[in-house]
DNA sequence: AAGAACATCAACCGCTCCAAA
DNA sequence: CTTTGGAGCGGTTGATGTTCT
């Protein structure tokens, strides 16, 4: 647009000073920041309005929760950034208190490293290893995901259009008088469901005395796709009559682990929806569709009962 | 101990979006 | 409808800290 960079108006640039902060908040607390471009000058700061907005929103302002990312922070990430893929402000609205820049940076050094350590591209999410033994069964859920990504990701515009039509509702079709679920909303709703039952679980060990295939840190930590292995048949009893099985995504002797859960039931989510918005046009995803899945949330939580 | 390599993250740049004129 | 400019977004840079050789 033209703006003249900052340099050549002799304006300061880099790291802030103890004191320029103070005074950006001590402007901002007493006048809020009105327009960032008459900002500075107001303030008494040598800086453009721009960087002081950025100062201000992803540095001093007092509602930012700083430090190390708790694990649930890292999931909801990981499952936003499969969703949503590089829309950092987006994903941030899902994560109080994180700006989108920090979540972008942590992103970037630890997650996206992190998954590609596993075998896993962070850009597609899917899995490198074609063949894995443990795994295997898995294929079904990865195919699925892979095909809906593949009509999502035909370009940025399709992908947007996904994500605004879901989550803002924003599309002509949708009649913006009625509360809108949002898909995000759902993915929270199972992320809690899978959360619980997983203490459920973590119980059953003891309960069973049969345990299942997994140290308490392999359950939380550096590798997400882990199974956990049913030693034998009394443990799946067990998790029949504490009705967990099919919320847990028990196939065949395997139960998936927290984060794979949550990611398989992403995949499930996009895979119906595109497959609905494909062979029936957008308008078939409207509030009913978030509403029932929401429903069906409530009262049972197992994949074939929702999809 | 020293310097090279790597990791982290605050801050910047260029671009797009969108409301107002 | 077009133009303008403020705000925000995502990619990238670079200063600083940490680890490795």
């Amino acid at each position: 647009m033209g703006r003249s960079p900052s340099f050549e108006k002799g304006l300061k640039k880099g790291p802030w000073t103890t004191e320029e902060d103070q005074k950006l908040v001590a402007y901002i607390e007493e006048h809020g920041h009105g327009s960032w471009r008459a900002l500075p000058v107001k303030a008494g700061l040598q800086r453009c309005g721009k960087s002081c907005r950025l100062r201000w929103t992803n540095y001093l302002r007092p509602d930012i929760k700083r430090g190390k990312f708790s694990l649930q922070e890292e999931q909801t990430i990981i499952q936003l950034h499969a969703l949503l893929g590089n829309r950092w402000s987006a994903i941030a609205t899902h994560l109080p208190k994180r700006t989108d820049n920090e979540i972008k940076n942590y992103w970037n050094t630890h997650l996206k490293k992190r998954l590609t350590k596993m075998g896993i591209d962070p850009i597609t999410h899917k899995s490198r290893t074609a063949v894995n033994t443990n795994l295997s069964h898995m294929t079904q859920w990865e195919n699925a995901r892979l095909e809906a990504e593949a009509r999502l990701v035909r370009g940025p515009r399709v992908a947007s259009n996904f994500y605004q039509r879901f989550h803002y509702g924003s599309a002509p079709f949708i009649n913006k008088s009625l509360p809108q679920p949002l898909c995000l909303d759902v993915l929270k709703a199972w992320q809690g469901i899978t959360l619980s039952k997983l203490s459920d679980l973590t119980r059953l060990e003891t309960f069973n005395n049969q345990t299942l295939a997994v140290e308490p840190s392999d359950m939380k930590t550096e590798n997400p796709k882990n199974n956990l292995e049913i030693s034998n048949g009394s443990v799946n009893t067990a998790l029949e009559d504490e009705g967990v099985q099919n919320t847990l995504g028990v196939a065949g002797d395997m139960i998936y682990q927290d984060d794979y859960l949550m990611e398989a039931f992403t995949n499930h989510l996009v895979n119906d929806v595109s497959n609905r918005s494909f062979d029936g046009g957008f308008e078939d995803v409207d509030n009913n569709y978030w509403s029932n899945i929401l429903d069906k949330l409530g009262n049972s939580s197992s994949f074939s009962s929702i999809f």
